[in-house]
DNA sequence: CGCACCCCCTGCCGGC
DNA sequence: TGCCGGCAGGGGGTGC
């Protein structure tokens, strides 16, 4: 599931939510979540107040008022919904926490391929990873032009590394990659600055339109109001091998790039 | 450095 | 109908 889009639209349906409210009680009903979550989890966080909540490549960070930061990564198939104290339990529910305004702060994750743990503040570049966010400033063409030299990976590997770009997975890179014209498979240090300036200007592109439709509902993901997202309605080659080609009626092409599914059309992108 | 393989885990789908 | 293999938006590790 969730990517860039996915997360800042589970940040923005919880930050109004969640800024202000008071951590009373933490129910963890299942440690074996990615890393193994640490025996002092609920303890750092009950009492605790949230003050913000924010969003760093693919994690979600909400900040406490002791400088510490909850941080959740919603893997595959993670949910991170707040409902009223009477939602019913539900199967894969990890972690409940009780607020104070008596709702339910729930990590639900039925792969179990999420991560939830308390940071200190000053841990998070450790913790998260200091690839450069696709929607922040810094990432320009000439970032970009310079991210990919002397790199034989392919485009699509590079994009999908997080240590170097932050947010992007398999979806919004084969969109992105479609929009700007680029087969995945090409060599990233075979880009010239052109491709470059297209591609940052479609990755911000596709991301954005993407958020404004509340993300990719493919199967799992919804926001932190359990509402699902649209954006797969608008999806021009992700899963869709073998369908024309929305701009040129070519049949979209699937194949496999590291183990990872691309999906690409053969006459549109070189 | 790059990649081909493993692993982690559950659920769903298509084929037989 | 039921079983089985393959595949899925995530990341991490190893060995070549």
């Amino acid at each position: 599931m969730p990517e860039l889009p996915e997360v800042e639209t589970v940040v923005r349906s919880l930050a109004g939510e969640l800024a202000g409210r008071r951590v009373v009680r933490v129910l963890l009903r299942e440690r074996r979540l990615r890393g193994g979550v640490a025996r002092d989890f609920s303890k750092r966080l009950e009492g605790r107040g949230i003050t913000r909540l924010a969003r760093r490549g693919k994690y979600l960070l909400a900040w406490l008022d002791d400088g510490a930061v909850l941080l959740v990564h919603l893997g595959m198939t993670g949910q991170l919904t707040i409902a009223p104290a009477s939602r019913p339990d539900r199967v894969h529910d990890h972690v409940v926490i009780t607020l104070d305004d008596g709702r339910l702060l729930t990590f639900n994750d039925a792969r179990r391929f999420g991560r939830v743990a308390v940071v200190g503040g000053d841990a998070l570049g450790v913790e998260t990873g200091e690839g450069v966010d696709p929607l922040a400033d810094a990432f320009t063409p000439d970032a970009l032009f310079g991210l990919t030299r002397r790199r034989r990976t392919s485009v699509k590997s590079l994009l999908m590394d997080q240590r170097r770009v932050a947010g992007l997975g398999n979806i919004y890179v084969n969109e992105a990659l479609f929009h700007a014209a680029i087969r995945p498979g090409r060599r990233a240090g075979r880009l010239g600055r052109d491709d470059c300036e297209r591609l940052v200007a479609s990755i911000r592109l596709v991301l954005a339109e993407a958020i404004q439709r509340g993300g990719s509902s493919i199967s799992d993901y919804r926001d932190g109001l359990g509402r699902a997202g649209e954006f797969q309605l608008s999806h021009h080659v992700y899963d869709r091998a073998r369908q024309p080609c929305r701009r040129c009626a070519t049949p979209i092409r699937k194949q496999l790039h590291a183990g990872r599914s691309s999906f690409y059309c053969p006459s549109c992108q070189r």
